[in-house]
DNA sequence: TGATAACCGAGACGGTACGTCACGTCTTTAA
DNA sequence: TTAAAGACGTGACGTACCGTCTCGGTTATCA
């Protein structure tokens, strides 16, 4: 019985030169997005040769898979309950925010929506994506315990769409920055809509609420 | 003694070559993006030397904007006053739907979202924006008339971000139809928020389906 | 009926890039050899691009066999008769050692020595030894009609073979030059034997032997 | 108290190694030639890890000339007495004839030829050249001493690379066997020239073969 | 009607990226 | 200490596009 096929033979692959490389990528891929990656440029960018890329990545949809998941990994989930429902959407809504403010994360998006989008690109896309949406599955719920959402007319996904979407819109489109009255407006539609103030009666246990 | 300089000498432009081009343009934009796209493939499909293109749009861009002019132009301005806000933004909302829903017009939509979005593309795509927050005026106007708007705190700009994001999250990211049922509750949303109607007590209903 | 296809269309093959890039072919075949050949080192060295290379010859053997027809083609038939046996093998050996002289030539003798040589460039070498043979033939005949040659017992190959034999060890494996001396007494071998002139007696048992 | 520099420590070097190492080098050197070795290619076949064979031979040359050693020295300086020129000179170009066709030895004066020829090949193959030089200075003494050979005239070198020379254009060039007859004439022209035997009146006859 | 100037098609060209392959060096673990 | 394993830099390979350029041929307009 021979050793059984040993895995940690050879030359280690070099850790800095794979930092190096992704680090590499992410800029190439702010510059020139998803379809205009060169890998030769983001060799000789790096230092190193293309070789080493197509060794580790075959495909330029797994180089860019490995480039963006350190990224999204680091903006991912930290949503937290800040006990009211306004609170909970303006936190959500920055969260948004940061990762279309990454010119990484900004090139992941579009390179998404293109038309013939990778699979995997697709994917890596999708997944903060389907985090964001169990976050805001809790936050209804939470705001449903308040009184402050009613469960039995909107689901959270158009909601959720309308605050990303919107936030796309602001950053991507108009390329305006996202100020603190900005999001304060929107928030401020998603839970009251644009109706005049009066009439209004469930203010009062909602200002109680929110610290 | 020499003739002055003349500008209609020597063989005209072939006009129909242009619109052969023009057309194979949006059949190549439907198919590959704008960042796809290939000159020499259009100049192939419309039995032209790709000589004649460059001659005549000398970059990508100003080939996709002389394209996708007339196409634009006509997808425009026909709002109307509808009589209630909801109908007013349902039918914004199936205007936007409609332009995304085109291919070409999605192709140009996520082109001008992309870092280094060439000017002349950018324009185009900010062009009919421009127009429907034209017209968003007018609508917010009529509601506010009719006390369903309240000016004081909404602008239009933020409520109109949120109703085309929303459509563009839909369609673009999630890859889902524009039905009836999700179009009419996001209008909802934004006339009267997701609180729920007066006095309501959910927490025992809510208490329920959590589970 | 429309006109029959033209071959002088389009932009026309740019006859000074052609011959820098062969000259520089040459000049790689003498640094490297055929084995040795580098397309890419070419096309940097003649100041022109790789595939205006490929475009035109696309096989390392094509053009190997382009550059050094040429040089093959001035450096072929200019043997005459200079009147005399010894004369005119000079001329021969002469011809030859200009031949091994040129790095090129020499690099297509050695490419057509080694075991797998091309066929193209077989045949390009074999192509002078074809002549050199052909002019052989001549010049036995003029010996044999001066009483020079023993037409009986040589044919023209052996001796041939002698001739370039010699000179292709001189020049290629003790690499020294062939000098005018080393020159005549290779003829006078030819000629004469290695036997002494003047007592001539072992003729007879020499020539009971032979056959 | 360690132990004192021991030098033999460790995993003795594997002598089969190097045996199996110089075995399969031979067989690539047949197949490949100098030039086209490949010392990946010979680890594999010799079931060997490519640093084992870097190790000891740090250049392609010096793998070649530890591997053609043996046989280098084995095919060396047989030659005896004949009691006749002819017969000398018969045996030399047999042995001659003997190590042109072994592949590796063919492989080895093609690559001795080229023109950046490394050291150690050159040496290689130079080395048994001097030594038939060496055998040849016997062999023309003992000629000269029969009243064979004009010692005045010719030095044993330029007829040497006569016969040298035309069995490697036989063999290498021409691509033909070294027949008997062939081998005959080869001799018999060194020895007696082309001149006819004596009295000879070959015009007529001569005028009737020319056409 | 003929001259003429612009247009058009064809294709060579420089450039760049592509992904693959082989080589020889190196660094590590196992024997 | 040596062997095996395999990552690495280097560089050639041949292909595929792209956008520019330079031609020769064509055609509508004006004299």
């Amino acid at each position: 019985m021979t050793a059984a096929k040993r895995r940690d033979l050879g030359r280690p692959r070099g850790k800095p030169i794979e930092r190096q490389i992704l680090e590499e990528t992410l800029r190439e891929l702010a510059e020139h997005g998803v379809s205009g990656l060169s890998i030769p440029r983001i060799a000789e960018a790096a230092q190193v040769n293309k070789t080493s890329i197509y060794r580790r990545w075959p495909t330029k949809e797994e180089l860019v898979a490995a480039a963006l998941e350190d990224t999204l990994r680091s903006t991912a989930g930290e949503l937290r309950d800040t006990g009211s429902l306004r609170g909970d959407l303006e936190q959500m809504l920055s969260v948004v925010a940061a990762q279309l403010s990454s010119p990484s994360g900004r090139a992941l998006l579009v390179a998404s929506m293109s038309e013939g989008a990778a699979a995997a690109v697709g994917a890596l896309a999708g997944d903060p994506m389907v985090r964001r949406q169990e976050a805001a599955v809790g936050l209804v719920m939470r705001a449903a315990e308040r009184g402050e959402w009613d469960v039995e007319r909107y689901l959270p996904d158009a909601v959720f769409a309308m605050l990303t979407g919107s936030a796309m819109h602001r950053l991507l489109l108009e390329r305006q920055p996202l100020t603190e009255a900005w999001s304060r407006t929107t928030v401020e539609v998603l839970v009251r809509g644009v109706r005049p103030e009066k009439a209004v009666t469930p203010r009062t246990s909602a200002a109680k609420r929110s610290r």
